[in-house]
DNA sequence: TTGTACGCGTTATCAT
DNA sequence: ATGATAACGCGTACAA
């Protein structure tokens, strides 16, 4: 197959192929006669410019990459959204990739600053677990968002920037009140075994939590998510409720540390016939709008996904035009009572 | 910035630039020796090659891309990850991209066919709504999937494939068995008003159903979705159902086109007071696992993710190496009854 | 087994 | 306003 390139549009047209190259990238220094001459000739031949040999020689690519943990999350997609149109807005582009849990978004992000002449890069979830000489070897500005804010102490601060709600704090605040509601036997649904993980700073406001108070911590009541299947689902929810209801040790109340969790949790609960809030309490986190729509509609820990988003993308800009250093931002999340959570009735314990 | 390139490595090495490409690329013919050395240094050094430069040059990328339409539809997800594993296990890659409803997702594939040096393309949703002659510029295999499958007359069939269900067909069974259980004024939640879409198809079925059935269409009970937010999301189905509800037209079945939309209806109609599926039938469409998990659990046409992707990934293999030509496959969808329908009672009408 | 030199398709520089 | 030409970083004939 033949393929089509600037030199055939330039024979074509009878002219150099600098000013098909400004005719396309819509320079000043062009003829518009000329200009629409040659874009005719363009368009009727399907002539597509060659991405990688544009890359190769450009200077100023205008490009910030997005990169992303896992690719079913949810919780994701408006972020992103907000995101994306922000950098339409600055004229950049985006270019947005889907990292596998064990894929390194390091890499893919030092593969992707060369290949696309990055500005900028943003990561969304994962897990802060980078070498300092990789992180090192990264020369643009970059921004963890959504991301477990622990990060190892060998690397400065002034380096990246980070933005995430303080998730220990947060599930401290969620534990606190259902005890509020007079829980004490507070089943946790958590996921993520890894070292400073989201799903383990959630576990320790969790046990904080029961300490302070007072209340014993049940090592049975601790589920983790089954590890095959994707860790913050439905079914993985569904799934890790039975068993606890099958093992039947009591409990009052389901602590999911996700709403995906919670929603799998409450259906597990309404087949063995029970009822929520009046037998068991169910609370999530994030504040995905599906909790909203859910029945009954669960009582969450929303994030601000949106403030984080368009907080995320304006600071990198704000990097990137020199403007600013790198900053660290903790948001306060936000405790939304629904149906899902009520008093602990007198007695009853599942 | 100084941008670190094979040449450096080179020097450092005290070999040409080819003994570290060859030190790369898994050449034969190197010496091991020298290429453990060689990659000793890259690694200390942090280099990363230049990807553009490679596809430049490349002839054998090995790559296919999969196109998606909209970001958040859940729906995909799945299918993604299916497909991904399938490319993975034929040592090939695959690059994901994201089209927004407004963009040209055959623009983006002609990109990448020259950037990425691509060997096929799927296509996953949208609206089969290209010109020939832009298809015809793109050279390598693609395949159309979950799209709705009436594709205009003018492209052969024989230069591209489809894989699809029947969305009218199937739209006309779950009316007619929302009929069957005694409905007759059946509200209809559509989104996407595009000629072809699928959308559209449904909608089509719907009519078709009820008119063999004799029963006369209500032009009040097709709702479509709003215009500026998600089509078929959640918050559609919920917000349009509660027009539906205040306009105060009786109807005693909804069928949602998208298992969101029904989510969506679900939650309106419980904060209406009324029950489901006593009161009111609701169904959706595609057979996402929220449905499943969902209270009511939600009656659906189930599509056959898991098939249509492994169908279409295998199939583009096949095309790619000369094993087989294009195909266009019709799946048939599985009609899940769930809590969320039942016999009319009677004389209910809301 | 290794090194030299050319070219991939484009943009940027410098003439004209 | 336009054209010739030198890079961009890499892979690969081809020569050694």
């Amino acid at each position: 197959m033949p393929e089509i390139t600037i030199k055939d549009i330039a024979r074509q047209c009878g002219v150099g192929v600098s000013t098909v190259s400004r005719a396309i990238n819509n320079h000043p220094d062009i003829n518009p006669e000329t200009k629409t001459m040659i874009m005719q000739v363009i368009n009727e031949s399907g002539f597509v410019p060659n991405n990688s040999a544009r890359n190769l020689k450009r200077t100023d690519a205008k490009c910030i990459a997005v990169l992303v943990k896992g690719i079913t999350n949810p919780f994701f997609s408006n972020m992103i959204k907000i995101i994306e149109e922000e950098i339409r807005k600055k004229k950049y582009t985006m270019v947005l990739q889907h990292v596998e849990y064990y894929e390194d978004e390091v890499n893919v992000a030092l593969q992707l600053e060369k290949e696309k002449r990055l500005r900028g890069v943003i990561f969304l979830g994962g897990i802060f677990a980078h070498s300092k000489e990789k992180l090192g070897n990264l020369h643009i500005p970059y921004i963890f968002t959504t991301i477990g804010s622990a990060a190892p102490k060998s690397i400065s601060k002034t380096s990246y920037s980070n933005i995430a709600v303080d998730d220990r704090k947060e599930s401290y605040r969620m534990t606190e009140y259902l005890i509020g509601l007079g829980h004490r036997d507070i089943a946790i649904l958590t996921a993520e075994s890894e070292f400073r993980s989201i799903g383990q700073l959630r576990l320790e406001g969790y046990r904080e939590a029961l300490k302070d108070k007072k209340i014993p911590v049940k090592e049975n009541l601790i589920r983790s998510a089954i590890e095959d299947i994707e860790h913050y689902s439905m079914e993985n929810g569904y799934l890790t409720t039975k068993r606890l209801l099958e093992e039947k040790i009591p409990f009052t109340a389901i602590y999911a540390t996700s709403d995906s969790l919670a929603v799998g949790a409450c259906r597990a609960l309404k087949e063995a016939g029970l009822k929520i809030p009046e037998d068991v309490s169910v609370a999530g986190f994030d504040g995905i709008d599906l909790g909203k729509y859910y029945n009954p509609s669960i009582t969450t820990m929303k994030q601000p996904m949106e403030d984080m988003a368009y907080t995320t993308i304006r600071l990198l800009f704000d990097i990137i035009s020199g403007k600013k250093a790198h900053e660290h931002i903790v948001f306060e999340a936000e405790l939304i009572e629904r149906e899902s959570t009520a008093y602990i009735a007198k007695g009853t314990a599942h």
